[in-house]
DNA sequence: TATTGTTATACTCTATAACTATA
DNA sequence: TATAGTTATAGAGTATAACAATA
């Protein structure tokens, strides 16, 4: 067993992970919903109600780009908006039922087309994957 | 040893790949190109020359769009154009030295992030990367 | 007459600047 | 007086339509 890093494994790996992700996005379902609603939408449904200004930072948006994609998101019933408890000029947006359902169908898709891809591996190799995931997921998350 | 495919796994890779490709994607030089222009940069080094029609259709991008594209990277010396051999119709584009550099440092510059991240796992996890890495390239190759 | 690529023009998305309201 | 968000306007980037050159 080998322990110093080796390059070679970092570039293959940023390589694969580059482009199998590409594929994935290429599954997602055409709602007619721009990347900076979907990228906007998503983020909300992962980090809960937040006011215009911290969502626009969140996404390196400006304020005023944030007002139109969620006014787009409120037109369209997946995002709603609720005054702040303390603060009258904030406004909070949060992911309503359709939105959150919109995701997950979203998920759902390339859940199954991964899922699909995965089936023709044979056992030894999805274990790896079983194993890899984790790992992965801190890579993704680190620092 | 299980065999039947889990939708959890897929879900969880999913997931993962997705945020360690969109990280990796944030590690790239700020060289004042466009998403657009790097795109079809790589694309014509991956891929070889290719006429303006074929490359527009393969960066999912209209033809009057990647004479534009085309025309920013041509004036900043990262592309060559050179005529079709025996269509005087065709215009055959080209990554120059140049081009091939910007993105060959730019590949590096995410090499060393990965690199220094994996530095941290242990041996048994990295050799788990090591393993997966020749999957996960098929996964994102095939079909 | 059909096809490849370019030019002319319109639309979409985002940014900066100016404005309104709340603190 | 400072901050959160919106409205007005300008600047990129892409698309459709019309055109020029070649097959």
């Amino acid at each position: 067993m080998r322990t110093t890093l080796d390059p070679v494994l970092a570039s293959r790996l940023r390589m694969s992970v580059m482009r199998l992700g590409r594929r994935l996005r290429q599954q997602r379902a055409d709602d007619n919903l721009t990347a900076s609603q979907i990228a906007a939408l998503a983020t909300l449904d992962r980090e809960g109600a937040l006011p215009l200004g911290e969502l626009a930072a969140r996404e390196h948006v400006r304020p005023p780009s944030m007002t139109r994609i969620t006014a787009a998101l409120e037109e369209r019933g997946l995002v709603a908006r609720t005054p702040h408890a303390t603060d009258g000029r904030q406004v909070l947006f949060s992911v309503t039922r359709e939105g959150a359902k919109l995701l997950a169908d979203d998920r759902k898709r390339r859940d199954v087309w991964l899922c699909e891809l995965m089936a023709r591996l044979d056992p030894g190799e999805q274990e790896i994957l079983r194993q890899a995931a984790p790992i992965l997921e801190r890579l993704a998350t680190e620092r």
